[in-house]
DNA sequence: TAAAGCTACGAAAACGTTTAAGGATTATGA
DNA sequence: TCATAATCCTTAAACGTTTTCGTAGCTTTA
């Protein structure tokens, strides 16, 4: 590997000269300047990261800690794509993005230990059960912290607006004739499926609309199966829903399942409707009725806080960044007369 | 943080000896190398990676090369499991993930300068055009590399054995009594393009069928909506096939739904096959027949391989792994009397 | 008892950078 | 003409490790 000092020793000049004429320094004439930049080029040169992060406690690397229950969250399509975001905005500034999620290391490091020895510049957190200790210890660290659907005060969130996003898909439903509308919702408790129950109550009730309490039933996230049988269980009501919600696209696929097996069409006889707007939903016949959640803001939004934050710890805010998502209208919603 | 110096203070001893307690080194003292351990630990010390790197050359950071034309090829479902299967086995071996496809940068650098820039040990790279030379520069270079679903002749490979599970494939669809087969391949002259329809045709001969040129059209990965055209196209001929195969179980979607439009059913009219086990494979109705393939064995292959060549490159040999995927029987192929 | 060999530790250099402080040369001003 | 200032560069220390070599003090051997 070439170094400063092969620079050095090629132009005639001293080390610290070199890296003032790469890193723009004032205090290096023109001439110099372009001399040592040259050669550089030349050479093949480019900085080693280690000994640049030794010095200046700065890596220009992020932390990523994204999960889910199956692991690593790489296989998670909605928070895939917002990861992917993320990655093109950090890395068009710069940085560059390590997992710090470790599965079991040999000696045992929290996340927040796990980002020291990294040196990472901060870390971005998402779909994480953000109870666990270990979380919260790195949320409520001194490092550059910014967390994707769920808010904590002391770092800056981009969260998606997952209230007026059910608000518009209820209401999207209701006017399209629908009056008994069931909703299978996420199984744990995070805030994102507080928010949607609480949204889906809300915009039935300012239309006037009841909810029996069998309508609303715990599903799971990404849970096909057991969204299937939810839906079973509602089409075999007395008074079954016109129309079911589900918490993610995925799970609407067991929603399509059920209601085939029964040899329903959709929308025919029901009306279904999913959340994310996930690739799988645009191909799905008939196309899902869907929330899509706008992936790309979200990353881009988040990787601009996190960088601010560490360039510009002053002036960053610690806000709370809410992002709209968008109706997607697909067939299997269907018109009520 | 917390240094060795730190450590070095409160134990009385010199820098020199703590890192040498700590590293296990021959020539210290039982009671000096506890003492040492016990204060680093109580200190909550980690070593800083970056100083460790620097006088070291090894950096315990493993770069990744994943992409696809979307972008990072973290929203592919295959590769996705795969990057998890070798994230799960490098960490556990201590080592961490970086990406260095870096999308755009300020300095534009190529894979290899990346990678030297941020002294990753090792490199695995999957899914990529390896036509592109900044991907044959690695390839080519002294960095440790294994690719995926390709060989070189200078690096270890874990390949997905493709040959064998069309063969598998095209063996249980004709053992149920199929004989009029038809192939929507891949539309890029890769490897795995080329091995699959070799294998497809020698297969189909070796079974005396025969196998009309308009059987055999080229459709693309992960495009639902080119291979419902295809599939269209197919089901329009005088003398359609019983069966179609899909480049992957993504595009099977397509098919399915080509299929639905003309009000045809599936396995009754006509029966559909797909690639890669990827978990819509199982939640389709009818379920999706289709070779899963190994991504654990090839994600924890890989790793094995990459680190092995890392801390052994004497005794790593270059060799091809080939990993057999398993053909998973689902409802969507009938049975012909 | 002296030479030789161990054992357990420390001093110091090195990895490739950045940066504060200082020094040499030239330009400016009275 | 001389002090002062500006410009451009160098020296050297530092970041936190690892590692080579040296050595003090002890034990063994003959």
């Amino acid at each position: 590997m070439v170094s400063m000092k092969d620079i050095a020793k090629r132009c005639g000049v001293s080390v610290a000269t070199v890296s003032k004429a790469l890193n723009g320094h004032s205090d290096i004439s023109e001439a110099t300047r372009l001399a040592v930049r040259e050669k550089a080029r030349e050479m093949g040169y480019f900085p080693n990261s280690s000994a640049r992060a030794l010095k200046t406690n700065r890596s220009f690397n992020i932390g990523v800690l994204f999960t889910d229950r199956a692991g690593n969250g790489l296989t998670h399509d909605y928070f895939g794509h917002v990861l992917d975001s993320f990655k093109v905005a950090a890395e068009a500034r710069g940085y560059d993005l390590t997992f710090i999620n470790t599965n079991r290391t040999s000696r045992k490091m929290t996340f927040l230990e796990h980002s020291r020895y990294r040196g990472v510049d901060g870390v971005v957190i998402a779909n994480v059960d953000f109870d666990r200790d270990e979380v919260m210890e790195l949320v409520r660290s001194d490092l550059p912290v910014v967390t994707i659907d769920y808010s904590a005060d002391s770092k800056p969130s981009v969260v998606s607006n997952n209230i007026k996003g059910m608000q518009d898909l209820v209401s999207y439903v209701i006017s399209m004739g629908h009056r008994r509308i069931a909703y299978i919702c996420g199984g744990d408790e995070s805030v994102v499926t507080r928010n949607r129950i609480g949204s889906f109550y809300r915009t039935m009730s300012e239309a006037g609309l009841e909810v029996p309490d069998e309508y609303v039933v715990r599903g799971d996230y990404r849970s096909p199966d057991l969204c299937r049988e939810c839906t079973a269980g509602l089409l075999a009501l007395k008074e079954p829903p016109t129309c079911i919600l589900y918490p993610d696209d995925l799970s609407a696929v067991g929603g399509y399942n059920a209601v085939r097996e029964r040899h329903l069409s959709i929308p025919g006889d029901i009306s279904l409707a999913g959340y994310d707007g996930i690739n799988l939903a645009k191909i799905m016949e008939p196309q899902l009725t869907t929330i899509e959640q706008d992936t790309v803001t979200i990353g881009k939004t988040a990787a601009a806080k996190l960088i601010g934050m560490i360039e510009h710890p002053k002036t960053t805010l610690i806000e709370k960044v809410i992002v709209d998502g968008k109706l997607l209208k697909g067939g299997s919603v269907g018109k009520l007369s």
